[in-house]
DNA sequence: CGCGTTCTTGACTGCTTTCAAAGATGGTGG
DNA sequence: CCACCATCTTTGAAAGCAGTCAAGAACGCG
């Protein structure tokens, strides 16, 4: 059994927000400070409904949650998922409503996300905005995913990004890490049924690219999968600013 | 692309960003002194690559064109239509870079998106706001679309999506809009091949859903259909503020 | 009027779903 | 410490939706 890559609080947020953007001492104490007033959300509750006035800005301490819509005859789709250090209820305007429902998969606390003054010389406000765009892409990806890739590629490339998602907070070993999802949790994000998860899971752990037990992921080579899917990473979102 | 001074009426603009906030007049003017800058591009040209340094934001004065991705082996999927009105190039960060290509799908006229200053009393800001909002939201349902439709609902769905937002901008008679793309482009959008949205098509036809031809679209009975798919509408994406 | 693009149609293949039920697995209480 | 139960994973067989390949018809443009 691999231990678990510890998610300590507030630090999976710090190391994700820190990478996007560089953050002086005063929003790095700010961060530190917002991570005491936690929000607990337990498994499977949902933290903002569909239509509801949205959520004030948080981010993620600890646990995994997502966007779902819900279909009138019980169908489900998993719209994206949401990781430990990753913000939700980023606002656009003025009193914006919720579009999705965002659920918690496992348990999940939330921080509010400390205000970004822009005027100041610190990057979190550019922290937000680059994560902003990551959120957008991840959409992009997510619907070529879903448009145009067969059951195992889009398992792979999901594996791929959510590595990569990961590895940004800092929750990555190696090439593994938890995966707290159930394989009828991925296969509502992924357009398929459980069954056929499983089946494509079993295909490749056959193939030797994947290793899958008691929630936790190792990719064998991720150079050589991304091959597979033409997988492209998200780092370059920003023109280097120098 | 080539510039052209040539006064082309910003009239779908106009409807669209005085529909999402109300404008003040100083802003409706920058938006008519704005749509006589018009870039133009022809039919299937790149308008920006995917990795370049993000576009200028612009405003949509007049033709269709979506975000698309190219995957190695050819196959592509369209991620997402941009219609007359709609905004595209807008930044969330400095020195963004594209994270998709977008190519026209008809002649495209672009001009400046005029800069919104927050602090004045008029709405451009919040209008180009909402639309970032929406836009996310047409993400979302372009995601649920491709994970847990059928062809049909597929279809249908998008028709629906595509009348309000043809709408929005003012480019809706009764039911029935233009639709300058070719099933083939619609099968990249829905992720299906252009004989099966054939075969849809005509299914609908005889169905007496749809009429379609000529590049002319009408739908029939929109509240029926609305209910076949489960289909939402995005009006409500704002809390009224009064 | 002619040619290229787009739309249509048919036959066949195959990926994914559906339905059903049998194994694991992990947490809980006795 | 183990039995027990709910949840999750795994497996099999059959059906179905959408893809593939191919070719003919219709349309629109120059």
């Amino acid at each position: 059994m691999v231990s678990n890559p510890a998610p300590v609080p507030a630090l999976a947020a710090t190391h994700r927000l820190a990478a996007l953007a560089s953050l002086s001492d005063a929003e790095l104490a700010a961060l530190d400070m917002s991570a005491r007033h936690l929000t607990r959300f337990a498994a499977y509750r949902e933290i903002i409904g569909e239509g509801r006035a949205e959520l004030a800005p948080s981010i993620i301490i600890d646990g995994w949650a997502c966007r779902v819509r819900h279909f009138s005859d019980g169908r489900r789709q998993i719209l994206g998922f949401l990781l430990p250090g990753e913000l939700i209820g980023v606002r656009h305007h003025r009193d914006p409503l919720a579009t999705t429902a965002i659920v918690a998969l496992t348990q999940v606390a939330l921080c509010p996300a400390p205000p970004a003054t822009e005027s100041e010389q610190g990057g979190l406000a550019e922290a937000y905005a680059v994560s902003a765009a990551l959120e957008q892409f991840y959409l992009f990806r997510q619907i070529a995913r879903l448009g145009r890739l067969s059951a195992y590629e889009r398992l792979l490339d999901w594996l791929l990004e959510t590595r990569e998602r990961l590895a940004l907070s800092g929750l990555t070993t190696a090439d593994s890490f938890r995966l707290p999802v159930t394989q009828e949790g991925l296969a509502d994000a992924l357009g398929l049924t459980s069954v056929h998860v499983n089946r494509t899971i079993q295909l490749m752990r056959r193939e030797e690219l994947v290793e899958l037990k008691g929630g936790v992921v190792r990719l064998i080579d991720p150079p050589r999968l991304a091959k597979l899917v033409d997988y492209r990473s998200g780092e370059v979102t920003a023109a280097p600013s120098a």
